[in-house]
This record gives structure tokens, C-alpha cells and sequence, in this order.
DNA sequence: ACTTAGATTTCGCCG
DNA sequence: CGGCGAAGTCTAAGT
């Protein structure tokens, strides 16, 4: 990784025009050929000012003279960012080797699988009938009956927006073609809820769970939420 | 902005959890407090391995030994981001001083600003009435009469998904209501459609045109094309 | 190669 | 401060 502080000034055109004034940047070159412009402050904080994904072909490879220009292929066109180089106050290159993977627990995919191995976590008495039902617009999340047999659609979301209710109406839509499923319900289960979510919930009759994978691995009493009727 | 490079294990808990084996990494503090750890390759390109956002809390202050510590209030509960030192290869701060924002051009508010000055591009003889027209569940991105006197809300995006006919499909539902503008149609204009959204669009009888911010600055001969009826 | 959906999305705007 | 919507979203997975 090659990393250059510099009194510079940058000028992107790819899917848009942008400019940056003078002023000292960090360039940062991965080994990958991942580019990007990093300032102290200036409102952004977890993303580059300016950046370009591989493939990159930077000019020129050696000293960094007045200019730095970092070209890529993007369909028809091509992306370049042009940067002007009027101080160079550092360049240093570190070899970095191999880095392994990184290991993520207590995403979306986390939560569907421990509402799988519960499922009455969401409703007295549903057992799980299938995970990734298919649609002919997609799967849903969860397939389940209540104690009732009446079929159940869930969908899990970390966080539920109206998005997310949309497309679970989306689904039992389809579902409810097959005479087999026509009364099919819907549950929305989510870690957290939007607002607006709830109240289109509410009228689209989409059931509301609030759940949290420390409840569901029984680190904690279940204190469920339910949200409507 | 401080810039270390060392041998190093990275844990985060927080909405998730997440490790990081022993590698060599780049650990960026930036003088708003953001910190991020960086790796050569390992897939993510311009997204840092871990992060977190200001307001944090960095222990030590100082010389970095054998654990630094990053914690941020999260609501109720408490990030942490636990790096243990095991091999310090270069520890170096910059004073970058003051920089000046990004300026940019060619986003979604420029297609909606030429759209507002010439709505006939998006049909003979639309006249626009008003910018974001309000609804009671938010506004719609351009309110027009066409030649017949008839209303047309028309929403913009730069790339048309399945989401954008739902969101004009809501607003249609909310602007009917009225019996002033219940004879209202929709348009969704855009850069770029999704076939789903196209599919959708036609079942929900919505029309879409795509359009370019070069033909409507009238750089290239505005060669329409329109979906549907 | 293209499309779809999740993300510790991040980020800006507006209430 | 919190909700909402855009983003050069980015990224991984499926087709």
C-alpha cells in the first residue's frame, strides 16, 4: 500500500464532474489498484472524497511529479481522476501481505437462521415449513403454519423500512393465487422498526414482530413486541 | 490525521461483532475523530475492514503499545473497537489543514432541476405546475399539466427501480384522493430503468421516459425513447 | 457479465 | 435529534 500526503488539487469525470480545491490530501494506492482521496474533515467521514475501483492504470508509476492521472474503463466511456500536485510532503510504501477474510456475526442472514430454529419466537405454536419459499418474483424469507394450519409468509429485516413491507404485500400477492396458500398471512420481523412501516403495515393487515438475536439465542427473556393486531 | 501501520488482531462489537486475524493493517484516525482500519486486498476495495464514526474515544492517547482501544456511545449500548499491537511498523501524523468541500454536478438534483425547466421533454405540451408537490406521505418530485388540463405527477431518478414505481404508485394513490386532482396520472422518468421496474410500471399503468442530462442541456439531439403506452 | 438485495450502508436534508 | 431518501452508493451472491 502506497500512501502520499500532498498539497494537491483533484478532478473527477466519469458518471458525474467533481473538484476538489488545493489543498494537503492523503492518497491512498492499494495493492489491488483501489484509489482514493482522503481529507481530515470536510463532512465525509467513513468515505474517500474522490476513489476509483480496479482496474486503474495510474501515470506515471514512479516519482509523483505535478500531475497524477488515474484512468478506468467504465462501459462506453471512462472514469478519470486528474490530480495536480503542487507540494509533495510525503511517500511511503508499506508491504502488507496477505490478510485473511473478515468474520461478520449478527447480520440479516444471522437472524433468519435463528428464527428458523424458533419460529414460535414470532406466533404460539408456528413451525417452520420451508426457508426460501419461491415466488415467481422471488423467495420469501420464511414459510411456516400456525397452529390453526394456516400458512404464514415471513420476511426478516434487520431494520424494517416501507421497502420491506411493500415487498412482503408483494409476495403474498403471488402466494395467494395458489388456491393451496389463499389464506396466507404475512409477518414482518425485523430487529427495528420505521415509523412509516408500521402505519402501511397496519394497513396492508401485515403483522409486526420486533425481535433481537440475544432473545432468540436465550441470552435474554423474551420481552416480544408486537406491533398492531 | 494520524496514519499507523502495524502487525495487529482487530475485534468490533457493536451491531454486530466481528474479528480480524493477525495481519499487517494501516490504522487511520482522522482529526474528527473518525478511525478506520484499512487492509491491501481481502475483497473490500474502498470500504475500510472496521470503522467508526465520531464521537469516539481512543485509548491510549499516546504511544500506541500492545491494545488500543476506540469506544463510541450507541444509543444504549457501546461500540468497541479492540485492536491488539503486536508488531509496530511505522506510526507518523499529518496536519492537514483546512479543506474545502466537494463540488459536484451530474446527480439526481440536476436531472430534476432541467426536468422542472423543460417538462415538455417528458411529453407535448407538460406544464409544470409546481416542485416537490406535497403529499401527506411526502412530495412528489414535479406536479405538471398537460395539454388537456390534465394533472401529471412525474417522479425523478437517476436509476429506475421496482421502489420508484411503488413510491410514485403511493403517491398517485394519495394525490387521487383529492377529488380536484383524482384523474392524475404518473410519469417516471429516469437515466436508467430496471426491467423490473419497467414490468411493474406497465401493470400499474405508469408511463416511463428515459432521458439524459446532455440532451436535455440540449448537447445531443433529444432522441426519445418511451416505454410502454 | 448482469441483476438483485443487504449494509455496522454512509450521507445530506429537513422536520 | 430522528426520519427519510439518494448515492459515482459498495459488496456479495445468484443466474
Amino acid at each position: 500500500m502506497r500512501l502520499i500526503v500532498a498539497r494537491c488539487e483533484v478532478a473527477y469525470t466519469g458518471r458525474l464532474s467533481t473538484r476538489l480545491p488545493e489543498a494537503v490530501r492523503l492518497l491512498m494506492v492499494k495493492e489491488d489498484g483501489t484509489f482514493m482521496v482522503w481529507s481530515d474533515g470536510g463532512g465525509l467521514k467513513v468515505k474517500p472524497l474522490n476513489w476509483m475501483t480496479p482496474p486503474t492504470v495510474v501515470e506515471p508509476d514512479g516519482e509523483p511529479p505535478g500531475r497524477i492521472v488515474v484512468r478506468k474503463r467504465a462501459g462506453r466511456t471512462e472514469d478519470v481522476l486528474e490530480i495536480t500536485v503542487h507540494e509533495l510532503l510525503s511517500d511511503v510504501t508499506h508491504d502488507m501481505g496477505e490478510a485473511l477474510g473478515l468474520e461478520k456475526d449478527g447480520v440479516e442472514a444471522q437472524l433468519q437462521a435463528e428464527l428458523a430454529d424458533r419460529p414460535e419466537a414470532l406466533g404460539d405454536g408456528l413451525r417452520l415449513v420451508r426457508r426460501e419459499w419461491a415466488t415467481d418474483i422471488g423467495p420469501v424469507d420464511l414459510m411456516c403454519r400456525d397452529e390453526g394450519g394456516g400458512w404464514v409468509a415471513i420476511e426478516v429485516k434487520r431494520v424494517a423500512t416501507i421497502d420491506a413491507v411493500e415487498q412482503l404485500v408483494r409476495y403474498l400477492e403471488r402466494i395467494r393465487l395458489d388456491p393451496a396458500t389463499a389464506s396466507c398471512t404475512g409477518v414482518l420481523a425485523a430487529q427495528r422498526f420505521k415509523p412509516q412501516a408500521l402505519t402501511l403495515a397496519r394497513a396492508r393487515r401485515i403483522r409486526c414482530v420486533e425481535v433481537s438475536l440475544e432473545e432468540l439465542r436465550g441470552e435474554r427473556e423474551p420481552e416480544l413486541t408486537l406491533f398492531g393486531a
